[in-house]
Parts: C-alpha cells; sequence; structure tokens
RNA sequence: GGGCGCUUAGCUCAGCGGUAGAGCGUCGCCCUUACAUGGCGGUGGUCACAGGUUCGAAUCCCGUAGCGCCCA
C-alpha cells in the first residue's frame, strides 16, 4: 500500500525517499477523477480570466525534451495562475503538419516499394490518418505523464471538424473579401515532392558550385557577349540578355540581339540597373558578384526571381522549360523547342547541366570556368535545391492593410522601433492595438520586421494531407463560362462566392464582363460547405486538388479550438470564445514568430477584431550535450518519458524551469542506459557525413560486453533497428539529478516536520516566536513575493532558483535544524513549522506537481487547527486547486532577517574552524567571547549553540586557556576550547597568519579606494561610508587575529 | 549580406556599474534516528581578446576572433 492511496497514513510510514514512479500514476488518478483541469462552457464568472493555447506538436513524431520544456513553463504558468483564483483553461491538441507527415508516411510506403500514387487519394490519407492517430496518442500520453493540467476533455486537431469548419469558414471569407487570391508566380519548387513551399520552408545551405562563361553570339555575326551564370540548364529558357545602362559598351549594342546557342531564339539585349558591373569596368569591388561579373546577365524570367522581376520591366517572354519534376521538358511553355535543343528534352536537371555545359565547351563557346561557393536553397523537407518554378498557386494577401498593417498595430508602443508610418496609423483604431508584448522584449524586434517587409502567403501546397482547397473551377472562353453564371447565381450566395480572371496574365476580371471576353479564363467558385459540390461538379468544375499549408489551420488555433465561427454548434463551448480569446500568453519557440505568431495575430484580429493573446513568451532552445538542436531526422531528440523514468517527472520540470534564462540557449549533456543492466554511461560518439556529432547507431553494453542496443541516431535513421536483443536504450542525463535531489529533500523534510508535528505541544499557550521563527515567516513571505514577479516577467530560472534556496537552504539547512530541540515542546513553532511547510508546498506545486500533491493531504491535515497571524492559506482537498498562499507585509522582518544573518555567519564561522580541524559533529566545544557577541548568541535563543556544536557559552577568561582556538568574527576575538586534546601550535600559527595574510589583502585594495580622491569625492557617500566600515572592521578583525598569534607565541 | 544572442570555476549556467556566485564534479571529515537522492568544510576564475568611457567595468561603448539561431 503506498502512503498516496491513503490519506490517513500516519506520517511514519512515508517511504523513506520519495518513489515518483509509484506517486505520478495514483496522483494522475486523482485529478482526473476531480476533473479539476476541466473549465465548462457557459458565461463568465467573476474570476479573471487565464488561458493558453498550446502551441499544436506535429503528429509527425513524438515529443522530445524542447517540448516538455515548452509545456512545463506552460503548466507552470497555468497551475500558478489557477492557484491564484483565476478561471483557468490550457487548451491542448496536435498539428497535422501536412508536408512533415505526409512525407514520413511516403518514406514508411518506400521502404515497402511502394509509392503514393499506387493508392487512391482517400486510401492514402487513411494511412495517414493511422500514423496520425498513433503520434497523438503518444503526444497526449506524454504531456499526461509531464503532469500537464490540459483541459483534456476539450482536446483538438488541426484536421479535426471543429477545426476544419473554422479553417472552411476563414478561407470562404478571405476569398470573399479578395484577400486570396490565385497567382502565376514563381514559386519555390520542391521537385522531389513535387510542391511549392512557403519562404520559411526554404533553407539556405552553402554549396560549392561554379561560374560558367558562355558567349552568346551576336544576331548580326558582329561577334559575341560572355554571360556568367551559377546556372546553365536554365539557359534553355533564357528571352534576354541584360547589361548596366552605365557599362561603357551598352550604346554600341544598343537595339542587337544575340542569337541563343543550342536554341536559337534570338533574343534582346535590354539595359537594366539590376545587372552587375564588372569590378574592371566600375563595378563594386568588395561585391562577390562583381567580382565574376562579365557585365552581361542571361535573363531566365521563368527560373530566376530577380529576372522575373527585369522581365516584367521590360515586357519580357517567359519560357518555362522544366516540368514539375525538375527535367527539362517542352510540355510546360516552350515552344521554340529546335533539333539542337530536343537532345536535352527530358534530361534531369542536374543532366542538363552537365550536357549543355559539355556543348558549349565542345562548340567553342565555353569562355571559361570559375569555382564559386553560394548560398543555395534547399528544401527543408526533401533538403534538394529548391528550384524557382513558374506555377499557379494560391496567395493570402497579407501585405494587405487589413492583415499586415494590423499586426503592426498591435506592437506594444515601447516595444516598436522608431514610429508607424502614416499608411499602417491611418487604419481606424481597434481593440488589441499596441497591446501585444514579447518577453523577452528583444523579440518584438523580429515580429516588426517580418512585418515590414511580408510578402503575400503562397497557401496552396501539392499535398493529400491537409485542408483540401474549397475552390471549385472552370477553364474556356470568357463566353463560354458566361454561360454558367446564371445557374452559379443560383446557389446561395451566403454560401458561395464566384470570381474570375484571364488565363495569359491572371488578371482578374468582373464577372459582368466575362460574356465580352473571348481570351481563355478561368471562373473560381469558392463553397463554403460542401452542400452544393456536387451540383457544381455536375456541371463541370473542378475541384482544386491542393491543400493548404499547415500555418493556414494553425493560424487560426486561438478560435478554431474554441468552436469560432460558431461556439454554440459544438458541445460544451458555448461561451468560451469569448471569455479565453484573447488568451493571456503563447509561449512558443524562436522561429515559431514569423510561422505563427504573425499568422495567429493577423487572422484573429482579421476575424475576431482582437489579440489572440496579449504576451507572447519566447523561450530559450534545449540543444543536445553537443550544442546541436534537438531533432526527429538525427535521433539526438530526448523522450520525456526516459527522463520521468530515470528521475521522475517533478525531477524533470524542476530542471527544466531552472534551466529556463532568457539570453542563452541551454546544452543537456545526454547519457544512455543500458536496457541489460539499467546503468547509464556516455555513450561511443561518431561525426556523420553532415558533420553532427551523435551516439553510435550500435552501443555494446559496457558491462556485459556481449550485449548490445541501438541509440535515438540508430532508430531514427534506420541504421539499426531495434529488437528483442538489441532493444532500444533510452536516454538520461545526471543534469536531472538536481530536481530528483530536490524532490528528495522536500519529501523528507516533510516527513521530519510531520513527525514532530505529531506530537502535541504539552502547553497550548502561544509563546513568543522566536528569531528563527520570524525569520523564517521572513524568508517564506519574501520568496513568494520573488516568485510571483518572476513569474510576472517569465524569468522562470528565477522561479526555481527561488525555490531551491527557500526549500533546501532556508527550510532544511536552517529552519528545521534551529527547530529540532524546541519544536515538540512548543506549540507556537509548531504552528509556524505547519504553516511554513503548507505555503511552502503551495509554492512549489507549480513546478512540481506530483510530489506536492502526494504530501498534500497529510500537510493539509498537519495544519488543521495551527493558524499563524498574517499568512493566509485556505484549505483545500487538492494541492491543484488550493490558494495560491498570501502574507501580510508586516510578516517581512527586516530586523530579524538582518539579525539571522550575522547568526548565520558565527555558526559558519565556528563550523569552518571545526571543518578544518576534523572535529567530530559529537564532540561539544566551548565559546568565550566579549558581551557582543554573547548578545547575539542570546539573541539566537539557543541556535548557535546547536548548530556549532557548543557545549558552553562565556565571557572572556583573565587567562587564555591553554589550546584554544582563535577566530575573529565582526572585529573582535571569539576562542574556541575543546576542539582538539593538543594544539598543533604550527599549524595553528599557519591558520592564523593566513587570516591575517587575506583580511590584508581584502584591506589594501579598501584603503587603495579611500586613498583615492576621485572616489571619495564621486561615488555616493553611502558606498564610501560602506568601503570605510568594511576596512575598520578588517582592521579590526586582523587585531584580533595577531592579538592571537602572540597570545600563541607566547604560549 | 542583414538581424538577434552567446563566449564567466573541470561541466551546465546565474550575475549585467562598487574588486565574482549556484548546481554538478573534485578533495577532506561525518552512516549526527528527515534525507548518503544526505550533512559540514575546503579547492577551483587575469569574467574570449584588444581599446575606450568612468573615481571604479564581468557589467556601459567601439573593435577583433569564435560559436549559435533567425531573416535574405
Amino acid at each position: 500500500m503506498n502512503q498516496a492511496s491513503n490519506p490517513s497514513q500516519t506520517p511514519a510510514e512515508l517511504p523513506k525517499a520519495y518513489q515518483p514512479a509509484e506517486a505520478e500514476p495514483i496522483i494522475r488518478a486523482r485529478w482526473e477523477a476531480a476533473g479539476c483541469f476541466h473549465v465548462s462552457a457557459g458565461p463568465a464568472t467573476s474570476a479573471p480570466s487565464f488561458s493558453i493555447f498550446i502551441p499544436p506538436p506535429n503528429v509527425t513524431a513524438a515529443l522530445h525534451l524542447g517540448h516538455a520544456f515548452n509545456n512545463a513553463l506552460q503548466d507552470l504558468l497555468t497551475r500558478y495562475h489557477r492557484m491564484k483564483g483565476c478561471e483557468t483553461l490550457w487548451m491542448p491538441g496536435t498539428d497535422h503538419a501536412g508536408i512533415a507527415t505526409q512525407s514520413v508516411v511516403e518514406k514508411r510506403l518506400q521502404l515497402q516499394g511502394k509509392r503514393r500514387t499506387d493508392f487512391t487519394r482517400p486510401e492514402f490519407v487513411a494511412k495517414v490518418q493511422e500514423w496520425k492517430d498513433e503520434y497523438e496518442a503518444t503526444i497526449l500520453a506524454q504531456l499526461t505523464a509531464m503532469g500537464c493540467s490540459c483541459d483534456f476533455d476539450r482536446t483538438r486537431f488541426t484536421m479535426d471538424e471543429t477545426c476544419a469548419t473554422a479553417v472552411r469558414k476563414a478561407f470562404f471569407q478571405l476569398f470573399a473579401d479578395g484577400l486570396i487570391y490565385r497567382g502565376k508566380r514563381l514559386v519555390n519548387w520542391d521537385p522531389a515532392t513535387e510542391t511549392a513551399l512557403a519562404d520559411d520552408e526554404v533553407e539556405m545551405e552553402e554549396v560549392d558550385g561554379n561560374f560558367w562563361y558562355l558567349k552568346y553570339p551576336l544576331a548580326d555575326g558582329s561577334g559575341s557577349v560572355t554571360v556568367a551564370t551559377t546556372r546553365p540548364e536554365t539557359m534553355l529558357g533564357d528571352t534576354a540578355v541584360g547589361i548596366n545602362p552605365k557599362d561603357p559598351r551598352a550604346a554600341a549594342l544598343r537595339g542587337k540581339f544575340v542569337r541563343l546557342p543550342i536554341v536559337g531564339r534570338v533574343i534582346p539585349i535590354v539595359e537594366d540597373d539590376y545587372v552587375v558591373m564588372p569590378v574592371a569596368l566600375g563595378g563594386d569591388p568588395l561585391d562577390t558578384k562583381a567580382q565574376f561579373a562579365t557585365g552581361f546577365l542571361k535573363v531566365t524570367p521563368a527560373h530566376d526571381p530577380n529576372d522575373w522581376d527585369l522581365g516584367i520591366r521590360h515586357k519580357l517572354g517567359v519560357i518555362n522549360v522544366m516540368a514539375p519534376n525538375g527535367s527539362i521538358s517542352d510540355t510546360h511553355g516552350w515552344t521554340d523547342v529546335s533539333d539542337e535543343a530536343r537532345a536535352f528534352v527530358g534530361l534531369s536537371r542536374e543532366d542538363a547541366r552537365k550536357r549543355i555545359v559539355a556543348w558549349f565547351k565542345t562548340n567553342g563557346l565555353l569562355e571559361e570556368v570559375k569555382p564559386y561557393r553560394h548560398s543555395v536553397g534547399h528544401s527543408y523537407r526533401s533538403h534538394v535545391p529548391v528550384e524557382p518554378y513558374l506555377s499557379d498557386q494560391w496567395y493570402v494577401r497579407v501585405t494587405d492593410d487589413r492583415l499586415r498593417g494590423s499586426a503592426l498595430r498591435t506592437m506594444s508602443k515601447d516595444q516598436f522601433e522608431g514610429t508607424l508610418s502614416a499608411d499602417v496609423l491611418a487604419a481606424p483604431a481597434m481593440q488589441g492595438d499596441g497591446g501585444l508584448q514579447f518577453f523577452p522584449a528583444r523579440y518584438a524586434k523580429t515580429f516588426q520586421t517580418w512585418h515590414e517587409n511580408i510578402r503575400d502567403w503562397c497557401i496552396s501546397r501539392q499535398l493529400w494531407w491537409g485542408h483540401q482547397i474549397p475552390v471549385w473551377s472552370m477553364r474556356g472562353t470568357g463566353a463560354s463560362l458566361a454561360t454558367h453564371l446564371g445557374f452559379l447565381s443560383s446557389l446561395q450566395g451566403s454560401r458561395t462566392s464566384v470570381r474570375a480572371s484571364r488565363v495569359i496574365d491572371g488578371a482578374e476580371l468582373a464577372l459582368s464582363s466575362l460574356a465580352a471576353t473571348q481570351d481563355e479564363c478561368v471562373v473560381f467558385v469558392c463553397l463554403l460547405d460542401d452542400s452544393d459540390a456536387q451540383l457544381l461538379e455536375s456541371r463541370g468544375f473542378k475541384r482544386d486538388p491542393d491543400v493548404l499549408d499547415t500555418w493556414f489551420s494553425s493560424a487560426l488555433w486561438p478560435m478554431s479550438t474554441l468552436g469560432w465561427p460558431d461556439p454554440s454548434a459544438w458541445n460544451d463551448m458555448d461561451g468560451l470564445l469569448d471569455r479565453f480569446n484573447p488568451s493571456s500568453v503563447l509561449c512558443t519557440a524562436r522561429e515559431i514568430i514569423t510561422l505563427w505568431v504573425s499568422r495567429m495575430v493577423m487572422f484573429n484580429r482579421y476575424f475576431l477584431q482582437r489579440l489572440p493573446f496579449k504576451h507572447v513568451f519566447i523561450h530559450a532552445m534545449i540543444q543536445d550535450g553537443h550544442g546541436q538542436k534537438m531533432s526527429k531526422s538525427l535521433g539526438n531528440g530526448v523522450d520525456p518519458r526516459d527522463i520521468i523514468h530515470s528521475h521522475g517527472s517533478d525531477a524533470m520540470r524542476f530542471t527544466l524551469v531552472s534551466m529556463a534564462t532568457d539570453t542563452q540557449d541551454v546544452r543537456l549533456p545526454v547519457d544512455m542506459v543500458d536496457p541489460h543492466t539499467g546503468e547509464s554511461f556516455t555513450p561511443k560518439w561518431i561525426t556523420t557525413s553532415g558533420g553532427h556529432t551523435v551516439a553510435d547507431a550500435v552501443q555494446v553494453s559496457p558491462k556485459m560486453p556481449g550485449k548490445r542496443m541501438v541509440s535515438g541516431f540508430g532508430a531514427a535513421t534506420g541504421v539499426a533497428t531495434p529488437t528483442l536483443e538489441q532493444p532500444l536504450a533510452r536516454n538520461t542525463s545526471t543534469r536531472f539529478d538536481l530536481g530528483r535531489n530536490f524532490a528528495n529533500k522536500l519529501w523528507n523534510a516533510t516527513r521530519f516536520a510531520l513527525s514532530n508535528l505529531a506530537v502535541a505541544a504539552p502547553d497550548a499557550v502561544p509563546q513568543p516566536r522566536t528569531l528563527a521563527d520570524r525569520w523564517m515567516l521572513a524568508r517564506i513571505a519574501s520568496a513568494a513575493r520573488e516568485i510571483e514577479s518572476s513569474i510576472g516577467t517569465y524569468e522562470f530560472h528565477r522561479v526555481a532558483d527561488t525555490l531551491y534556496g527557500l526549500v533546501w537552504r532556508d527550510f532544511c539547512d536552517w529552519y528545521l535544524e534551529c527547530v529540532k530541540p524546541t519544536v515538540r515542546s512548543n506549540r507556537t513553532q509548531q504552528d509556524i513549522l505547519a504553516t511554513s511547510l503548507n505555503a511552502i508546498v503551495r509554492l512549489l506545486h507549480p513546478v512540481c506537481p506530483f510530489v506536492t500533491e502526494t504530501l498534500w493531504t497529510s500537510v493539509e491535515e498537519a495544519r488543521e487547527g495551527r493558524g499563524v497571524d498574517g499568512v493566509h492559506l485556505a484549505s483545500a482537498t487538492l494541492c491543484a486547486t488550493a490558494a495560491w498562499p498570501r502574507f501580510d507585509s508586516t510578516l517581512v522582518d527586516a530586523k530579524a532577517l538582518t539579525e539571522f544573518v550575522r547568526v548565520q555567519a558565527l555558526v559558519e564561522a565556528i563550523r569552518k574552524v571545526r571543518g578544518e580541524r576534523q572535529v567530530s559533529p559529537k564532540r561539544k566545544i566551548k565559546l568565550y567571547a566579549p558581551a557582543a557577541v554573547l548578545s547575539l548568541i542570546a539573541l539566537s535563543e539557543g541556535v548557535v549553540e546547536v548548530l556549532a556544536g557548543l557545549e558552553l557559552v562565556a565571557g572572556v577568561l583573565e587567562v587564555r586557556p591553554a589550546g584554544a582556538v582563535a577566530i575573529p568574527f565582526e572585529g573582535s576575538e571569539i576562542l574556541l576550547d575543546g576542539l582538539v586534546d593538543a594544539l598543533d601550535v604550527g599549524a595553528e600559527r599557519t591558520r592564523l597568519q593566513k587570516i591575517i595574510a587575506d583580511r590584508a589583502k581584502q584591506a589594501a585594495g579598501l584603503r587603495g579606494k579611500l586613498e583615492n580622491e576621485g572616489y571619495l569625492a564621486k561615488a555616493p557617500p553611502e558606498v564610501v561610508a560602506e568601503t570605510k566600515q568594511k576596512l575598520a572592521e578588517l582592521e579590526a578583525d586582523i587585531r584580533a587575529t595577531e592579538g592571537a598569534l602572540i597570545a600563541l607565541n607566547s604560549a
């Protein structure tokens, strides 16, 4: 039988050490039975609201310690505010992570020799759904194991019906409002997965490449120009050659054409400022491009974003020479394919590059090749180089003031750099203007610059897993399409939105002008729901096969999870949207500011006219022991359940909270646990081809050399597959010993306190509080303040530091030791002990919920009928819902605090000598001291005697006892007698000389300061006074010690 | 290329104008009936480097080097 399951168990029966593995499931069940993390629908109560929307983890994989960190902090905030009396909601859920999840499932299929296209779309989606179900369950289990106090009854998924309804509504409204449009643009195209990528899904990587110098003959045969390019294969799509108008050669070439090699296309030479001039002709010598430039630029609008812009300026043709898979193609916009060029059709872009360079070489048109290292965009998912690719995509016009401007206007005035521009300021005032604050403040700048430079957001993805775009379309001449307008207007207007555009340039057309247009056009029909879909399809309209960017649904998270647009349509949601949106704070990581924070702010403001959250707290990143980000592909992420297994949930949480500093990312050296022996060890590290340091895929058991195990790296990369004989090893880290020891310390302090409280003090008469009592109450009261203010500014490591100091140093090391001899017979002291313990358990609960809840029943029982004036602790059955302790300010007794510090210094001075002399704790000694010290000892009411091991305290004797050891204290000499049987005069002399030397060195420093006229003249008087006083004390100490030295010599 | 951080004891990190702190590790003593997941004590640092401001700089400013992240 376990203590936790039996509230009436007596303290004596508490196990000797805290056993998290036994306690945690019992406590979780207790919380669940109480339903104490659930908020019911309905109107707001008078209590203030506190809410957090969890950044929904991707269902791609299980959570690692980075998530554990993030969630430990959210739970701390949530539990704290719940105890503070807030109506509290922590909304949990997961994200479908379109491209990432589809990609893992496709990879798994690949292992079976299958492809996505071997299945129908519904079949494939069902497979992804299976994956999602598995990992969603894993993630929720991890959150539960951590003790997260989420309202799990409300768990959402970005593709569930509630969220999907919100996505549909948001898309429809944006479409109808003209904020979603179809655009032909160069997108970041991933030819491996054949999908467009958002700008933030492209990773820049340094690549060793070349500049190839290709000669293009002038069409009139009067010579040639040489272009320099890093991408020769795109020359098939060139439609001009550019030259800078300032280039001295420009005038002579004006109006001329070149004949494009291989293709034979005759293309103009155009003048544009964008073209970089070579250094020799006045280009910037510091610009690497100028060092490589020839002054002639091949212009390929369909395959380069800058060329695209240049093409628009000069009205150039756009020739796309590639298929979506990146191979050279004559069916995607390239029509003038010469016989010579036909040989290149069908080649991959890599092969095409080689063959084209070879062609130029063979034909004497390759002038030079220079190696060139430059950064190239790569797909964050498939890691192949991204292709700037011309295609039709859906965009959200986030550059519109209703989105971009609105986001900028939410920024807190004191965090905004500069002032809002006039056009941004012009909008009418809205709720939430100036109301968004970042912690730490410096991250506001990331948010600001992102919106100042924001570009329209490409939201279509060529995937199957996600929210399919709710737009149906039909293509044809304007006139032919116009025949459908009557039918379309018969559909319900509030659920249907129709737009039309011209194919050739994507220009939007008024529906009324359609009938008169013979150009190729497209009519787009957006439906709010599927009720008219079949009707539409029967008329020949086809639904867009693409899905929305995952962030589109994530952007709606603070709204969709609470039932927007119609909470009353869902069970148990009524009223919640208005109660908990805006939420209190969003807790997330740096890179999320642009990906997600921005979009939530824009959408929440657009759809609900208010902020999604008031604060954004950005926390550090947890790295592995080698300073590498924890990643799924590297397998260096540590499962929080591994740590819970080795150290317990509270230990993990406390340690993580103590690592939450606001500047540095945190390194966490990771060990492995041998599954064969249970021992932890440092694994054998290897360096991957990518330069990462990871635990070698297969490790040999250190204690059982015949046995092996698989590392996280091995499992994640598939290099090694865990089996029964060769299992996957768990991870651990000695870093978490901090939290484990701390939880155990609290456990044992409680055991001790309870055993002392079980004994009734004989007299019920109140006794005066001792110095230690007053000190303890003052320390708790100020610790509570410190914790409150640290939480208020999201400085979480200060919360952990304060708790550690309060529990371990103040309460255990000092107060319990002080009280040991007296508490059983002192009713007042018992009251203070019970009250202090109870308050401490409450203060600790948001960080360590399990151990505090486990102890709660006993701690509450022990406090029954034991009040302390000034301490407010309302009774509660659960610690999780107990009130946060309140302390009257009168408890912060400044006098007690300073006096106790002196007592501590005296005890430490005596202990130091005892330690140096290796005096047994059992050995009691005699102390002789002048009156000032004696009165301090008297003030301590026996504490000094107990803690320093004194059997006698007396005034200075006329004759120094032989063998007495002297220490300086507050400028006077204290003699300790009976420390040792025989005094080693030599050693004693050395010790005293060392003290003198040490104090003399310090004194010299202070004296130097005081001899400095500038210091005396300019330093604040109180600082000077303090220096003088410190010097005087040091000098007195030196005199006292010198006296002892003389006495020693004359003895 | 731009931005934001970081470089402090062997390790992981606080401190951010008044001559250095914590936890772990390490060394010594102690199984003192709350706790050896412990107690007491010790050792350990020219605060990356080079300038400047200041009576005074780990702390503010400028530069250099290295590391990390974000955005182009």
